[in-house]
DNA sequence: AGCTTGCTGAATACACACCTATTGC
DNA sequence: CTGCACGAATAAAGCAATAGGTGTGTATTCAGCAAGCT
């Protein structure tokens, strides 16, 4: 490309165009670019941003890779004095999000889209007329203030002061760094109260470990995690009781005053008073709080009082997105508590320990093991309860209980009475609480149940669901719908027929391919560098295709591949199959609608009615299965059909026209109807011209509903958003309304 | 010549180990 | 003592579990073919 023609502020020759998840990613994207901007036009002056005189503003690249957060290649940019939040970092990592990229984030957020317009256009807009740059201006605009309000409304800046202050480490940390930077600063500034030092522990493994990142010892630095009790599968109808451990590892870290300073040396073990020191189910030992009191335990009862007042403002707010917020402040207060453990745990990290780590984990798994004996044994008719109680599923600090009595009411009145029974036989300050109910309770499998909530008898709070497909992103929303709108019947209508005759509907809709597009995206996240996979895999190799077709805006590592499944040649992969859906849209190709039955709408399906039904499997066979729309192209090397000659078929029957005399004009239209259907021309023609009408009013609303989004009535639609359903139904009734008026031209004489 | 039989290579089915993405707690 | 160049190290909460996919090896099925038989 050569730059010399275009001297423009918008295309700088050395930096690409914003892909539309960059556009209010200021730290990677926008600074980045004024620096380069500025440098490219040799502006000396320009990159002193910060505080301090005569400071330059400084860049490099860094990449940051944790398990929580995955892998991004990120910029550091140093600003003294200047707090730089990037508004969506901050949203990837507090919220889980199907797509990051503005327009998904407002509409979410603010109920509001924005149109999101190609960068190639931007250049146009630009050269364009001044009314064409008053548009520019405008977008722009709205680039700038979504971001804003986004920051208010959910409140950015008072959670993340509340972090900085509660764990101490600078504002910036928050984005940039991981949770194990916030445990330290917490142990450092614990340990500086008390005259402790902290050892400066050399980082793991001792060799040179660097480039491949290959063996990383596998064998020490893992310990056992957990207890997931059995799920005794199937559809509880009755009420089934929740007993929680309250923030179970910091609990038991804190009972036990499990800390690096409280640890006795296997060696010194002999030496020490049993009186004074706890012998652990792990065999390690830790010294009670009467000798010396645990660093650790000290954090994170700061931490659970700070998680108390959040807990207090969420129960005062009435507000329900200000709940929602507050809600996920005490989340992240809770998962910073539970970093504590996770911190001694982390052997690639600063200072592990898994004597503590393993330990509170041992302890953990007794504690489970122990309540739900103890509940089994004591809730049983020989004891004078109405029924032997059974523990029907628990994972980790839960227990999940039926106690056989048919009435909400009487399961909580047994839920507190076990949780206080149970409570009791643990010192403080762990404690079993009764939480809730569920009501009816449907357990898949283990990590995986959907129920009613109840928190008080009388009227239930919310439906719940769990790890089901509908919580999980790389699903399309095809299935979370079905499997979403099933569970609703279920669960809240009590509807099982209902449930079932809404999937018949929908597989029949889907094979018919009457599917919005937008309605069949998958999106995963792209986890590592395109060639670090072994396996190959269809949002990888996609990324890897996009690259090729635009590198400005193709998926960067961390970010997440939307895409659809076309149809391919017999026997080929999932990974062959998988294209971006707005290149499928632009270029008509079908989709794989037999795939989206078979590989992720059968099972979760099957799954859901297993419980319910007798025979599941009928869901999936019968009538409405029959209906395929389209041909499947031919077999062998990517359909050999593409080359073969598309014979022309009757507009009434579908039956295939002769072909067309020699020498006679191809483009000419055929002839419309097969001589069986030779009389009928007038009826067909009324119908193909009605069809046509209806398309042409959808799409006129569709135009209608676009413009108002872009906020003008008189112009042209710019928009080309991958998030917005609005989008993938505009384009595809466009493409019906071509061919349906291709059909209607075939009749010249009416 | 027409049919059956047995063989062979290819296609298909299946079990299994492993990888990857994602969630629950 | 200060400024600069150069090289090294930097950082990364945890485990349990489900599910879908890939790749591989083995067993089974099937089509095609030649030989043999009627």
């Amino acid at each position: 490309m050569p730059a010399a023609h275009d001297p423009s502020l918008l295309s700088p020759p050395s930096l690409p165009p914003p892909p539309s998840t960059r556009r209010y990613n200021t730290t990677n994207f926008d600074l980045p670019y004024l620096l380069q901007r500025a440098e490219a036009l040799g502006v000396a002056d320009f990159p002193f941003w910060g505080r301090v005189a005569r400071s330059r503003t400084r860049m490099r690249d860094t990449t940051f890779s944790s398990k929580a957060y995955g892998t991004r290649d990120m910029k550091e940019i140093t600003i003294e004095g200047r707090v730089q939040l990037d508004l969506l970092t901050a949203v990837q990592r507090e919220h889980k999000l199907s797509s990051y990229s503005l327009n998904a984030v407002s509409a979410h957020f603010l109920g509001e889209q924005k149109e999101d317009v190609h960068h190639s256009i931007i250049s146009d807009l630009q050269a364009g007329t001044p009314e064409t740059r008053r548009r520019l201006a405008v977008y722009c605009l709205k680039d700038a203030y979504l971001p804003q309000r986004l920051l208010d409304k959910l409140m950015m800046l008072y959670n993340f002061v509340e972090m900085a202050r509660v764990t101490g480490v600078p504002m910036s940390y928050l984005l940039t760094r991981g949770q194990s930077v916030k445990v330290f600063s917490q142990i450092l500034r614990k340990a500086a109260q008390r005259g402790l030092l902290v050892p400066n522990m050399k980082p793991a493994s001792g060799g040179g470990a660097f480039g491949g990142n290959g063996g990383g010892g596998p064998d020490s630095g893992t310990y056992e995690g957990a207890t997931v009790l059995e799920a005794k599968q199937g559809f509880y109808r009755t009420p089934v009781a929740t007993l929680d451990f309250a923030s179970l590892y910091p609990s038991i870290m804190m009972a036990h005053n499990l800390c690096y300073c409280t640890l006795v040396p296997p060696g010194r073990v002999a030496a020490m008073d049993p009186d004074t020191v706890t012998r652990c189910p792990t065999g390690d030992v830790f010294v009670k709080p009467g000798l010396c009191k645990g660093v650790l335990p000290e954090i994170l009862e700061e931490l659970l009082s700070a998680r108390k007042r959040a807990k207090a403002d969420l129960k005062a707010a009435t507000d329900p997105f200000v709940k929602a917020v507050l809600d996920g402040r005490q989340l992240a207060l809770k998962i910073s508590a539970n970093s504590v453990y996770g911190f001694t745990g982390a052997t690639v990290g600063k200072m592990p320990c898994l004597e503590i780590s393993a330990t509170t984990t041992a302890f953990g798994r007794d504690m489970i093991m122990h309540t739900k004996d103890l509940v089994t044994k004591t809730y049983t008719r020989a004891n004078g309860y109405p029924a032997d109680c059974e523990v029907i599923y628990g994972d980790t600090d839960s227990v999940m209980v039926d106690f056989r009595v048919p009435d909400t009411a009487a399961a909580m009145d047994l839920g507190r009475e076990a949780a206080a029974f149970v409570s009791a036989t643990f010192i403080s300050p762990i404690k079993l609480e009764f939480e809730k109910v569920y009501n009816p309770y449907l357990l898949i499998s283990k990590k995986r149940y959907a129920g009613l909530l109840w928190t008080e008898p009388g009227h239930w709070d919310k439906m719940d669901t769990k790890g089901i497909e509908t919580v999980r992103r790389d699903n399309c929303a095809l299935v979370r719908n079905v499997v979403g709108t099933c569970l609703t019947k279920i669960l809240i209508d009590r509807d099982e027929a209902g449930a079932a005759a809404f999937v018949k509907r929908s597989i029949a809709d889907l094979l018919l391919n009457r599917m919005d597009l937008s309605l069949l995206v998958i999106t995963k996240a792209l986890t590592k560098e395109g060639g670090a996979y072994d396996n190959k895999q269809g949002h990888v190799e996609l990324a890897a295709k996009m690259r090729v077709r635009d590198p400005a805006t193709a998926p960067a590592v961390g970010d997440r591949v939307a895409y659809v499944i076309v149809r391919g040649a017999k026997g080929a992969k999932a990974w062959e199959k998988a294209e971006d859906p707005i290149f499928a849209l632009e270029h008509g190709l079908p989709i794989d609608a037999q795939h989206y039955l078979d590989h992720h709408l059968a099972q979760p399906i099957l799954r859901l009615f297993e419980p319910i039904m007798k025979n599941p499997r009928e869901l999936l066979a019968g009538e409405h299965t029959r209906s395929i729309a389209l041909s499947t192209p031919s077999a062998a090397a990517g359909g050999i059909m593409r080359f073969a000659q598309v014979r022309a078929t009757c507009v009434n029957c579908r039956a295939a026209l002769p072909p067309p005399p020699k020498g006679s004009d191809p483009a000419a239209p055929a002839g419309a109807l097969c001589g069986h259907c030779a009389g009928q021309e007038g009826e067909t023609y009324a119908r193909a011209l009605a069809a046509a009408n209806g398309l042409e009013a959808s799409f006129a609303a569709l135009w209608t509903q676009c413009q108002r989004c872009q906020g003008s009535l008189h112009q042209d639609v710019l928009c080309t958003s991958r998030d917005c359903p609005i989008f993938y139904r505009r384009k595809k009734v466009a493409k019906d309304l071509a061919e349906a008026a291709a059909t209607v031209a075939r009749f010249p004489d009416w």
